[in-house]
DNA sequence: CGGCATCCACAGTGATACTG
DNA sequence: CAGTATCACTGTGGATGCCG
């Protein structure tokens, strides 16, 4: 991208990820870091691959992205944030926070990926996240089933399934994303029949999920 | 711009706000709320007038930006941000100071205007804003005089001078800005030269110049 | 002068096909 | 799997013109 020649902060951060389609592949590195070309591809849908390549390159030369040639097990290379790409966390925290009452307009032919979950769970649970109990969630909503797992105030998602869940949600990413961001109570969510969750020990649903303060924060309702 | 087309807030937002420029101009109406068309133009050096228009059309659709045709004394119509709008503020202000460190290898022909300086203002003191005790700081550095207004933990700026100012800083853009992300004592800047530093009462520089943790957070120098 | 609209050369984008 | 190549298309930047 041209640069906009200006002497300012945020100028000069949207000279390096203000591109299209490079914020986006920041956003497939934070959920996923090390990931594959063809992981990005699939967690990029509508992206060409000339255009990830010159992104990848671009974001390589400005620090933001490093390609790790991967040793004989994988026998690929992979794609991680560097220390300075993973300093977009917050940025891209607060940007995505912004769009989520933009979710509720969405039409249903749109793309959808498991894994993006983890970034409206991780804006949740931001400020009071479970400190001391580890938590896991698992979601089976996408193309694939994800596990959500909090401990010690940090997020992390993982795919694949979990042992002993503390919870599993099943349904349309748009129900499960308004439980996750407290706009539905679990027990709502189930009754519009395309919810269904598992609390641990068949009690009242985890907590946390109904002590979030929300996405929106003025009542939106996602669904 | 074309929809990405994902159902993820990220995505979302950048459907709205990810066009070139479009950022650009909700910075400026954060920081100068109720602009002219040309104070824009003059803000955003570099856009072309067709541009300008379109984004303003743009946001005005996405219900971020507002027009309000002028009473009389001003018989012109005025841009500024709607609620929905001002809750980019966050958003941007994590964007600014990501690319703070960027500041560094600006070169010197960068356009420069100012009223900028309160986004890095307003990120140093975002955390421990002088809270009781109101201060006003001058800034002689750029196309005009800013004067950078905080009292109750908010922080404004208005172009002009200050009646009896905390400090007033004059120098070169790059060193002013040194100095007040923190990089940079007063006693420094003035060592170099460019800064001319008035603390009132000739006595030590005003405290949050010195205590301000500084934008990089990492010792990055500015200058 | 403020607030656009029009026109044009060009760089960036997106879809598809192809390759080691 | 990880790209490269090609090409039609769209968005951008720059200039300029119009109109109250």
């Amino acid at each position: 991208m041209r640069s906009y020649g200006q002497h300012c902060g945020l100028a000069k951060t949207l000279d390096v990820i203000g591109d299209r389609w490079s914020l986006l592949i920041v956003r497939e590195l934070l959920l996923r870091d090390g990931c594959r070309y063809t992981d990005l591809l699939h967690g990029l849908p509508g992206i060409s691959t000339n255009l990830l390549v010159d992104r990848l390159r671009d974001l390589e030369r400005a620090g933001v992205v490093a390609r790790d040639e991967a040793p004989p097990p994988v026998a690929t290379t992979l794609y991680r944030l560097t220390a300075r790409g993973k300093e977009l966390r917050p940025a891209v925290l607060a940007l995505g926070r912004w769009g989520a009452p933009l979710l509720a307009k969405g039409s249903d032919d749109e793309a959808f990926r498991s894994h993006w979950m983890a970034l409206p769970v991780e804006i949740v649970f931001a400020d009071h996240a479970p400190k001391g109990t580890p938590m896991a969630i698992e979601l089976r909503t996408g193309d694939e089933p994800v596990v959500i797992e909090a401990a010690d105030g940090a997020i992390h998602t993982r795919p694949g399934t979990a042992e002993d869940p503390d919870g599993v949600l099943t349904g349309p990413p748009r129900l499960v994303m308004a439980v996750l961001a407290g706009k539905l109570t679990w027990e709502d969510a189930r009754a519009r029949a395309g919810v269904r969750g598992r609390p641990r020990g068949a009690g009242p649903p985890p907590p946390p999920l109904r002590c979030a303060r929300g996405l929106g924060g003025r009542g939106d309702r996602l669904v």
